[in-house]
Parts: C-alpha cells; structure tokens; sequence
DNA sequence: CACGGAAAAA
DNA sequence: TTTTTCCGTG
C-alpha cells in the first residue's frame, strides 16, 4: 500500500486514522460519541491545529493547546454548555484505567493514545481488518503498542 | 495543573 | 457504563 518503512514521524497532516480505528461500538446505551472519539476527530482535521495537535516524536501522544476552546467544543457536541477543561480532564482521566490513555508526565496538556487498545476495543481478538486497507504507518504503530518505529516482524 | 473518590446524570 | 459535576489533596 504504502511505501517500506516510514519513520515515526508520521503523525502529521495528511495521515487520516482510518474510519474503522476508532468507530466505537462498545459505547454507553445508545450511540453517544465518546470523548476519545472526538478528541480523535479534532486531532484529525486541520482547522483545529492551533487547539489540539499530535506531538511530534512520540506517536500517539497529543496536546491540548488552547483546554478552554476544546472543552467549549466538546460541550457543544454533547450538549453541555458548562463543560471545561476540569471536568473534561476528569473524563480523560477515567480512560487511564481503561488503558485508552494515559498522561504524558511533565508535559503540561499532554496525553498519549495506546493505539493497541483502541485496535482491541474495535476489533476483539485477532480480528484485524486485512492491511491493503490501511495506512502502514498506522498500521505498524497500531500493532505494536503505538511506539516502536519501524518493526519488521510485520510481514506474518 | 493533575489526580482520583463520590455521587449524580444520561 | 460513560460522562458530568464537585471537590479535597499534592
């Protein structure tokens, strides 16, 4: 599909998660967006840049530039207009535990995707969609946690 | 800011 | 069950 073997710095503009890496199923009763989903989406569109940006050199790790404009957003969508970065932090927070994120110590605003996890939330099991369908950089990274550059082990 | 307990809301 | 709200602690 792609070319060899890119790098890590691949979470940049062009690269789109593919629909089925975060289409979630596993949501509360009904099929309320998650906020894993949306922070997703934003990460994903160019507008947002200047609010919410993947980091360079860790792959799945993001930061929140501007927290007010994101939660403001985030109400928005789910209808809540007294949503804010604390209460918003706090949701993220329950995903530690649910291994979907963790925080980047230190980082100020910064928090890291397990891309393995959210493969696994999607597609339990081995279960994986076949590769001509994805991206190879995201393929690779989601295969081996989100983290090694670069594995070779791949071709199975 | 970041964390996590509690309880309420959806 | 996930998220919202509130809040004490470090």
């Amino acid at each position: 599909v792609l070319s060899t073997c890119v790098p890590l710095e691949v979470p940049q503009s062009g690269l789109a998660f593919p629909d089925w890496a975060y289409k979630a199923e596993s949501s509360p009763g009904s099929r309320q967006i998650q906020l894993w989903h949306f922070i997703l989406e934003l990460l994903q569109k160019e507008e947002f840049r200047h609010v919410i940006a993947w980091q360079q050199g860790e792959y799945g790790e993001f930061v929140i530039k501007d927290p007010d404009e994101v939660a403001r957003l985030w109400g928005r969508r789910k209808s809540k207009p007294q949503m804010n970065y604390d209460k918003l932090s706090r949701a993220l927070r329950y995903y530690y535990n649910k291994r979907i994120l963790h925080k980047t110590k230190g980082k100020r605003f910064t928090y890291k995707f397990n891309f393995s996890k959210l493969i696994f939330v999607n597609y339990p099991l081995w279960d994986v969609p076949p590769s001509g369908q994805i991206r190879a950089p995201l393929f690779q990274a989601l295969q081996t946690g989100g983290n090694s550059p670069c594995p070779e082990e791949l071709a199975v």
